[in-house]
DNA sequence: CAGTATCCTGTTAGATACTG
DNA sequence: CAGTATCTAACAGGATACTG
């Protein structure tokens, strides 16, 4: 396992006395943190459903609307523009009557479906498996 | 790109008419879409932290409770649960006096950390140019 | 030690109405 | 068409006090 910055060698200062004293701490600090800052923010309700429609080509405002099924006006473009900021997504405007909006990936958006769909992937072949697990805690519990 | 189940092919049956009618819809259903079901289960505040400090082997609650930096004692104890819920996390009671109580993770858990360190990987990579191109837009904004 | 139980606040996101 | 603006309900998560 790679040692992050984030993931700092425990500085044994508190006062509790422990036998295994080689396990690191776990920071979460917003700002520096990639986990918190990156991770977390693609890990809202809607990011990577946009992000993986977007996989398929550039689209419009109305059509991922239409596509991303279930999602809001409001959400849609506040996660749009978030995705935006990120860097993930390009947005041009075409000042015709009436305007049309396109947003596309950009290359670093193209690039994190990547480990994203590795982690969809390995969603997809547990899914099964961790129902079962809910399903067999809520019965014992 | 796989085709799965939560992203069909667009049925037509919109009165909208569109010149582009091969893209798909993605779906976002809680019951039967990995992407919400699992994704974002894990994609909240502490999911992925705790995971991480727990792949250098089992440990007790308040060891993780410092190690975990600045999680509550009410988030730890409820992220763990959701953990053990979902079958990533094993939790063994030693009835010992004080009480001991070791989390461990399950083969499962050990093994969705690799796509989440490809992910987080991915995000340390990129974290600089993500930062960049916040400052960027908000410039500009 | 390893939690529960309450209370409380900020954020998230849906619904609805309106606009250049 | 592609949004804003506003209101509100629900939820996530922190602080604090208490317990087997």
């Amino acid at each position: 396992m790679q040692e992050a910055y984030y993931v700092a060698k425990s500085i044994r200062k508190t006062k509790t006395v422990s036998t295994e004293s080689t396990k690191k701490r776990v920071f979460h600090n917003s700002d520096d943190c990639p986990i918190r800052n990156v991770v977390a923010q693609i890990g809202d309700k809607w990011s990577v459903l946009i992000l993986f429609a977007l996989v398929e080509g550039a689209d419009r405002f109305n059509s991922l609307k239409s596509r991303v099924v279930g999602i809001s006006q409001r959400m849609l473009t506040q996660t749009l523009r978030d995705l935006e900021r990120e860097g993930y997504v390009n947005r041009t405007v075409y000042p015709e009557v009436p305007v049309k909006v396109e947003y596309e990936l950009t290359s670093m958006g193209r690039d994190i479906v990547k480990p994203l769909y590795q982690l969809v992937s390995w969603a997809e072949t547990h899914h099964g498996e961790i129902k079962r697990s809910r399903k067999a805690y809520d019965e014992r519990n």
